[in-house]
DNA sequence: ATAAACCCTAAAGTTAACATTAGGGTCAAT
DNA sequence: ATTGACCCTAATGTTAACTTTAGGGTTTAT
């Protein structure tokens, strides 16, 4: 039962990754390793694995490294943030997690008319193109509009 | 019932980006304007204003710009694609932005996790970071897992 | 005991997605 | 008719997120 540690080759390969990105995240404070092994090698535990697949998850959706590292250092009952901070912090971040499913869920939508349409359905001549099936100004809207 | 047609910079003020954006973004063949004044001014369209808020909106969900004009690409009815591409093309993509809606929801969870537990809540001691609650093995798998 | 396959740091290079600079026309109002 | 707020192109600069290079230890299998 005790626990596993990771060298940074192994861990790269566990999370498809390059060795380098990892010791590129550590440079940036968002990975650090669990320890050093006496030959100074970087040992990862299996908390650092999770931490590791966030940060990617996180970035797939469109979050910026300086924005995970954000979110990973919002926590309850560390006295650094008061509570009303992080009330606030993931409010807004709750937020805009539901806007960004919003847009994805239209161009999803909009892909699957364009499927739909494909190879002589019904639809074909009405929805052509993404941009056309999007045209619907009621989608999309921007602040100013 | 004239077509309107604005210039670059109020196009640029509707979207909420500058029009050094929208001039890059027709070096990339992204977004071209409808036409040009006889002083060689850019002149948008409706049109146009939709394919941008689609640019804007697919970026904020981490499409690449490489992406994004694939994704504009893709016609149903246009004979450079056979009718099988389409299909492809926009199955993938569907599972694709399934995957990241997927992501979206479970970051959220875990936020709206730590929202809950702030203040004194009842589960305080048991979710004190995002990571605490991402923790769970059957969260973000990645392939190798 | 030596070679292949790892690991280390530090520094410089790369790519995407813009922003800035330089030098110059256009247009509406005073 | 000129000034300020626009517009143009072309070239160079910037930032984020890596990648590559250079030079050198470590570990493991033969």
């Amino acid at each position: 039962m005790t626990a596993t540690l990771y060298k940074i080759g192994e861990l790269a390969q566990k999370a498809d990754v390059s060795v380098e990105t990892l010791r590129f995240y550590e440079t940036k404070n968002l990975l650090n390793a669990h320890s050093r092994s006496s030959a100074g090698y970087r040992l990862y535990s299996e908390q650092d694995l999770h931490q590791l697949y966030f940060i990617l998850h996180a970035k797939k959706v469109g979050f910026s490294l300086a924005e995970i590292k954000q979110l990973l250092g919002v926590q309850v009952n560390k006295q650094q943030y008061t509570c009303e901070d992080v009330k606030h912090f993931t409010e807004e971040k709750i937020a805009q997690i539901e806007a960004k499913i919003d847009d994805l869920s239209k161009i999803k939508l909009a892909l699957a008319q364009l499927n739909k349409a494909c190879c002589g359905g019904e639809e074909s001549a009405m929805h052509c193109s993404i941009l056309h099936t999007l045209e619907d100004p009621t989608l999309f809207q921007v602040k100013g509009a």
